[in-house]
DNA sequence: TCGTGTGTTCAGAACTTACTGAACATTCGA
DNA sequence: TCGAATGTTCAGTAAGTTCTGAACACACGA
């Protein structure tokens, strides 16, 4: 190992703590990386370089945060390529993503199908549990509605 | 494949969704199944020939299962060992878990450390992200209540 | 106390996944 | 249109993870 920069380490954290989710260590450092980065907007030679990751590495795992919309490509003034930034609002993407609440609403829904009808035992916990997804589903909308609410009344901030 | 029961095929789909999360495959397969079987409980020896799993394989993933909240173990009268069931709040405790939004958090928090200083580039989204996912753990357990008294009410339940 | 039915652990095999590096495609400026 | 820089794709490999199976530990009834 040699000598890690303190950024530099903090993209390998941000790796550990996506991978915890499922995803590939290598778009986790690319995120971290372009959270703390300085000049923001990065290049795929400058990706390449700061982390260690092959050009492929990074233009997969790149595709990929552009695809789940947390980055976006920038153009670069006198430069053949582009750069890429993570867009403003890519966190708020992450947890707000209903995605995730509706796959496991579908599975609930899947089981109430396979359970066995009205009064098997499952039936009843299945139900609540379609429902309880539901509800979060429904309200994650409001919930970031109103955080925007009050962290734009409390610092005024541009998108 | 010989010909899967519905239930069985169930099992394998919670599976798959749970590995979309970083979850072992058997972790999943034994939740899918405990889910929608019959009986509700289910002792290793029929969980073990139900999935297909070897002894090994269904000890560690209901272990791990107990150990997030998921299951417990209930005794079986008149049989040597115990039953493992889901526990009736089961999911509600996969959303609700509030560990996952601390972690980001605590990623943003040191992000800001990293990031060199207040008028870093990106700082200010570092901060709005850390205040997000600090809203959102907090508001998570209000949500969770909410959706008790509402559910209670619709349909009185008993836990 | 012993025997039997259960549960646990862990080394190794089998499998899966992520990364690299090189060939190919594309884009832009001249 | 050509040349050079950049971006994409993919076969092969390296690394990591999960599952099995067998040895071991434990608890209960007789």
């Amino acid at each position: 190992m040699p000598e890690l920069s303190d950024q530099r380490r903090y993209a390998e954290d941000a790796a550990v703590v996506l991978s915890g989710l499922g995803l590939p260590p290598a778009y986790g450092k690319l995120l971290g990386w372009l959270l703390i980065c300085d000049p923001p907007g990065q290049t795929s030679a400058q990706l390449s370089a700061a982390l260690g990751l092959s050009k492929g590495s990074v233009s997969t795992g790149m595709r990929m945060l552009e695809s789940s919309g947390l980055a976006r490509r920038v153009p670069v003034p006198g430069h053949r390529g582009h750069a890429y930034e993570v867009r403003p609002d890519a966190v708020i993407r992450i947890a707000a993503d209903a995605s995730k609440f509706r796959v496991f609403r579908e599975l609930m829904e899947r089981g109430l199908k396979v359970v066995g009808g009205d009064d098997a035992p499952g039936t009843e916990r299945l139900r609540m549990m379609r429902d309880f997804y539901a509800f979060i589903e429904d309200e994650m909308p409001r919930l970031v509605e109103r955080f925007e609410a009050e962290y734009g009344a409390k610092g005024d901030h541009d998108g």
